[in-house]
RNA sequence: GGCGACGUACCCAAGCGGUCUAAGGGAGCGGUCUGCAAAACCGCGAUUCAUCGGUUCGAAUCCGAUCGUCGCCUCCA
C-alpha cells in the first residue's frame, strides 16, 4: 500500500510518489523573525516535522529546506522603532525558534537559508521574470508581478480574481500597479525603512515576500521537487504568487505536491499576533504543562483539522503521554538485559497504514494504545517472554520515531529528596505506614508522586489537573 | 459580498455507502491488584452521528435545505 497524502493543488487525496525514487525533497515555509514565535506557529512546525518523521519511517532520503525570514515590514519596523540592526533582531529570534523546536522535538532541516542572504539569487529571479514580460518596474523602483501574465493564477487556492477586487489594496507602496491584484517582487527603500536595504538593478529597496522562497527553493531542491507545505493562511497569496513566480520563472512545473495544515484555535479563535490571543511555548510551559503535551496536542489530531488550545485538552494530552511513557518503563522492565534487534511487527504494519492513509495519526493512535493494552495484560499475567518485551520495545521506539513524544522522563531530585525516598523504603520495610505516607505526601505538595513498584520506588512529576485553570 | 472547512458520548477524536446496536485517548463510576496509593488490568458509558427532508434494499458516511462554529479573500503557520 503507498502513502496517500491530500494535494492542496489538486484537491484531492493522491498517492504519493516521489519525483526522484528513494528521496523526497521537501520546502516547508518558516518563521519569520520578528518576534518570539506562538503555539500556532508551532503547529505548522509540528505538522512538517511529522511529515519528514513519517517519510524517514518509510525509509525515504528527506532533503529538506524550510526558509527564515529575515526581512519584511514588521522585522523592518521593529528595528527602526527599537534602533537595532536587522541582524541583531532576527539572530534573537531565530535563537529562540532554534531553542524551542529542540524543546518540541522538531528536527530541524540540515538548510535553514535566510532571506538575506539570498538577495542575488532573488534579484536574478525577477530580472528573468521581467524579461519574461511577467514583471515590470514602476516609475519610483519597485517591480511587480503581473497577474494576467500568468493564466494559471489562482488555480492552488480556487480564488477567481474577479472576486477578489472588493477589497482593494491601499499600502502607499503599491502605487504605480498595473492592476491592483499585481504584487511586489521588489519594493523600494522608503524612508522608514532606515538603514534597511540592498542595491538592485532598480534602485535601492527590499524583495517582496514572496520571492524568497521561489528563489530559495530552486536554489536547493531544483526547480521541480517534491513537496511545500504550509499552513493554510499561506495559500493565498502566498503559495498562489509563489507558484506564479517559479512557475513563470522556470517554465516547469515547481511543485508536485502542496500540503496546508489548518490552524490553531485558542478559545474557538484563530491565534494569532494580530488578535493578541497568543500563547508563547513558555507560556504553556509555565502554566504546568510539559512540551511533550504540547507536541502530543498539536500532532494527535489531523492536520486538516483545526486544534482548540485548552488547558483541558493539554492535560489530556499529557496523560496520554504519560500513559505511553509507562508503558515503556514497564516494558523496559521486562525486557530486563535482553535485547531485540527484531521489532515486534503487526502493530508497526498497522500503525503505518493508518499513517498512510493521508496521515491519520488518530487512527494510529489507536492501533498504538489497542496495543498497549493487550501487551499489558501480558505482562500482567506474566505472559510475556524477555525477548517479546525487547522486540516491543523496538516497535515502540520505531513508532516514536515518527511521533516524537517519549522523551527521557527521569525526575531529577535532589540529594536530599532522594534522602527521604529512601527514608521512606527503609520505613515501609518496616511496615511504618503513617512515615511512609506523609513522605508521599511531601512529594505531592512538591508536585511529585511516588509509586511503589516491585522494583523499587519511582518519581513521577504530577502534571496540571482540569480543576485548576 | 465571494470562496472554503467543520458540527460524532462529559471533553478530544477516528470512521467517509453494508463487518457501525460507531475505534482510540482523557475525565467519571464500579471492581481486581496494593499496607494504603499510583500504575496496570476488567467492567459500565452514544440504538446514535447538529436539524429536517431526499436518494438507496441499506447512510454518521451521498444529495438538498436549515441552524451553528471557524477560516481565507489584508500581514499571518
Amino acid at each position: 500500500m503507498n502513502l496517500k497524502l491530500y494535494n492542496t493543488l489538486t484537491g484531492s487525496l493522491e498517492t504519493f510518489k516521489s519525483l526522484k525514487k528513494g528521496t523526497v525533497r521537501m520546502y516547508t515555509c518558516g518563521p519569520t523573525v520578528y518576534d518570539v514565535p506562538h503555539v500556532g506557529n508551532y503547529r505548522a512546525f509540528l505538522f512538517f516535522d511529522l511529515v519528514k518523521r513519517y517519510l524517514w519511517f518509510l525509509g525515504y532520503e528527506v532533503k529538506h529546506v524550510m526558509n527564515i525570514t529575515d526581512v519584511d515590514d514588521k522585522i523592518i519596523a521593529k528595528c527602526v522603532k527599537e534602533n537595532v540592526s536587522l541582524e541583531t533582531l532576527t539572530a534573537k529570534f531565530t535563537d529562540v525558534f532554534k531553542t524551542d523546536a529542540e524543546v518540541l522535538g522538531i528536527e530541524l532541516p540540515e538548510l535553514l537559508p535566510k532571506a538575506t542572504e539570498h538577495i542575488k539569487e532573488m534579484i536574478d529571479l525577477i530580472k528573468v521574470l521581467i524579461n519574461n514580460n511577467n514583471a515590470y518596474k514602476t516609475d519610483d523602483g519597485s517591480v511587480f508581478f503581473k497577474i494576467d501574465s500568468f493564466d494559471d493564477y489562482g488555480s492552488l487556492s480556487e480564488i477567481e480574481l474577479d472576486h477578489l477586487a472588493s477589497t482593494e489594496r491601499v499600502a502607499d507602496d503599491e502605487y504605480g500597479k498595473e492592476n491592483p491584484q499585481d504584487f511586489a517582487l521588489w519594493k523600494k527603500w522608503k524612508e522608514q525603512d532606515g538603514e534597511i536595504g540592498w542595491d538592485s538593478p532598480w534602485g535601492r529597496g527590499r524583495p517582496g515576500w514572496h520571492i524568497e522562497c521561489s528563489a530559495m527553493s530552486m536554489k536547493y531542491l531544483g526547480e521541480e521537487f517534491d513537496i511545500h507545505c504550509g499552513g493554510v493562511d499561506l495559500l493565498f497569496p502566498h503559495h498562489e504568487n509563489e507558484i506564479a513566480q517559479s512557475v513563470c520563472g522556470t517554465g516547469k512545473s515547481f511543485v508536485q505536491t502542496w500540503l496546508h495544515c489548518d490552524h490553531l484555535l485558542v478559545d474557538g479563535a484563530k491565534m494569532s499576533k494580530s488578535l493578541g490571543n497568543f500563547y508563547t511555548l513558555n507560556d504553556v510551559m509555565e502554566r504546568g504543562h510539559s512540551a511533550m503535551a504540547l507536541r502530543y496536542l498539536l500532532t494527535s489530531s489531523h492536520y486538516r483539522q483545526k486544534v482548540d488550545l485548552t488547558n483541558e485538552h493539554l492535560y489530556s494530552a499529557g496523560q496520554a503521554v504519560q500513559r505511553l511513557q509507562d508503558f515503556r518503563r514497564r516494558l523496559v522492565e521486562a525486557a530486563g538485559k535482553v535485547t531485540s534487534h527484531q521489532a515486534e511487527s503487526p502493530v508497526l504494519a498497522d500503525f503505518s497504514s493508518a499513517m498512510k492513509q493521508d496521515l491519520n495519526v488518530s487512527e494510529g493512535l489507536a492501533v498504538v494504545f489497542d496495543w498497549i493494552r493487550e501487551t499489558n495484560r501480558k505482562i500482567d499475567s506474566q505472559n510475556m517472554s524477555p525477548n517479546e518485551a525487547a522486540a516491543g520495545l523496538i516497535a515502540l521506539e520505531r513508532i516514536d520515531s515518527v511521533l516524537s513524544v517519549l522523551t527521557d522522563d527521569l525526575i531529577q531530585i535532589t540529594d536530599e529528596e532522594q534522602a527521604l525516598v529512601s527514608e521512606r523504603e527503609v520505613a515501609r520495610k518496616a511496615k511504618n505506614w503513617s512515615r511512609s505516607d506523609e513522605i508521599r505526601d511531601i512529594f505531592r505538595t512538591k508536585g511529585y508522586e511516588l509509586e511503589d513498584t516491585p522494583k523499587g520506588t519511582v518519581v513521577k512529576r504530577i502534571y496540571k489537573t482540569t480543576a485548576e485553570s
